[in-house]
RNA sequence: GGACAGGUGGGUGAGUGGUUAAAGCCAACAGACUGUAAAUCUGUCCCUCCUUGCGAGGUACGAAGGUUCGAAUCCUUCCCUGUCCA
């Protein structure tokens, strides 16, 4: 791929690229690989590799997309590299499981998720999408046992999930002791001049840079990207915490989970998903802790920004003001979804309440919904409900439970 | 191949024949408080039925059988996991 524009000067592509970096193995070598593509005039070849199980990118994903992105900003291209045959192990992080394999229609599905996400973040211009089934699927035993002779147990036990779960008992199975080897055949088969990932992957990156010298290629440049904390600010951000905020998601649901983030958390939000300078976000700290800036107020700023980043700006205005409604005044959303009495609900006496809350998904079950009522937390038509049944319901039913809102056309 | 240990509700982890739908903790949900949060406090946290009771029934402790008035708890077989030995 040549490229008509020049690239920056390298000083100056290195420290738009360290910003925010968790780690980057070998700067001198980036430095040496920057020089040469420049020299060349060819762009460097970024690889970043996904899961194509969880098609649904959240906040934590787009840490490293962003990352990404800036390697595009400088003109390079982007590998996003979708694991479709690695994927078959799952990265071993915990599980044991193997996964069933996946049909080609599913991959190919998920696939189409991604882009319509990844896009939002990348240059579809600058970005290649990979399967890794392009070259995994056709190694033989032979390659693969040549693969394997490349590495030694010794070494992949030294990746500390696997040295911890050896130590404690916990089981790991041979086939997840290949995905480190696979994801570095990944980079063999493509060239890469640099890898990035979360920090958690850091060995299975290094693992790349190994064996891209045994077959005879310059190692790759490892870069790490610190990884997200969930809006619990505990556990990193990820789909089966349940501490995440999709990207896909209604702009009103990004803004509100970003206010459920603690005030300390904020800062770490600022700082990777954000491209607000460093510096001003000391002086924002320093402003709120002062007193001088009301920490809610910036916070909102934050889930605007971020609603803003995957919808337009008056999406997210509207996601504020929403927010301030619903949450702030415990108003009944503009929004509110309207369905006609489930029949499960009606009876002859009147409307059963559970039933309804349990079939128009306020509530988890009928069971579930009867201990909402008892405990005070119905509200219908701006009244608290305790009853089971509604024996003169009005035509229309206003339902509130917690958050969560009804409109319930109740004719009987 | 042999010896031993273990598999409990979303997670962790008690419970070794009977008020055990199963302690505690975490998560989750609802409520109070509040400036968004956090923190704190209260309640709930398998399902179904009934005008709602400290009700009735049904499922549930890896799987399938068995013993017993009664089993997560005892027995048998099987599946799975780990440790040590070979």
């Amino acid at each position: 791929m040549r490229r008509t524009v020049p690239f920056p000067p390298v000083e100056e592509q290195l420290t738009y690229i360290k910003k925010g970096l968790a780690e980057l193995i070998r700067e001198e070598d980036l430095r040496e690989r920057l020089i040469a593509s420049a020299k060349e005039n060819c762009p460097l070849r970024v690889k970043a590799g996904f899961d194509p199980t969880a098609p649904d990118l959240h906040l934590g994903h787009t840490v490293l997309l962003r990352k990404m992105k800036h390697f595009q900003d400088l003109g390079h291209t982007v590998i996003f590299l979708i694991g479709d045959m690695t994927g078959l192990i799952g990265d071993p992080t915990g599980r044991n499981i193997t996964r069933p394999p996946m049909t080609r229609e599913e991959i190919e599905r998920n696939a189409e998720t991604y882009r319509a996400q990844v896009f939002k973040i990348l240059d579809p211009q600058k970005t290649e999408v990979r399967f890794n089934s392009e070259w995994l699927e056709p190694l033989n035993y032979v390659k693969i046992v040549e693969l394997c002779s490349k590495y030694t147990v010794a070494r992949l036990l030294e990746r500390e999930d696997f040295s911890k779960r050896f130590k404690e008992g916990i089981p790991i199975s041979v086939h997840e002791l290949l995905y480190p080897l696979a994801q570095g055949y990944d980079s063999v088969a493509l060239r890469c001049d640099v890898e990035m990932g979360g920090t958690d992957q850091k060995f299975n990156l290094l693992v790349g840079r190994e064996l891209q010298r045994d077959y005879g290629q310059p190692a790759q440049i490892v870069a790490t990207v610190p990884l997200l904390e969930g809006i619990d600010g505990i556990e990193k951000m990820s789909k089966s915490k349940g501490n995440y905020i999709g990207i896909n998601e209604p702009p009103k649901v990004i803004f509100r989970k970003t206010m459920k983030i603690s005030d300390e958390l904020m800062w770490r939000y600022y700082e990777l998903l954000t491209d607000m300078p460093l510096s001003a976000i000391a002086n924002l700290r320093a402003d709120v802790a002062a007193g001088r800036r009301d920490p809610m107020e910036v916070k909102m700023d934050l889930a605007r920004q971020l609603a803003a980043d995957y919808y337009s700006e008056a999406e997210a205005d509207a996601a504020r003001e929403a927010f301030d409604r619903e949450v702030r005044q415990h108003l009944e959303p503009a929004d509110t979804e309207t369905v006609n009495l489930p029949e499960a609900a009606r009876s002859e006496k009147g409307v059963r309440v559970d039933k309804m809350l349990a079939a128009v998904g306020l509530a988890e079950s009928v069971t579930d919904a009867a201990r909402k009522l008892k405990a005070g937390a119905v509200e219908i038509n701006g009244e608290i409900c305790k009853d089971l049944l509604l024996q003169e319901p009005a035509s229309l039913l206003v339902v509130r439970l917690g958050k969560k809102w009804k409109r319930v056309k109740a004719e009987l």
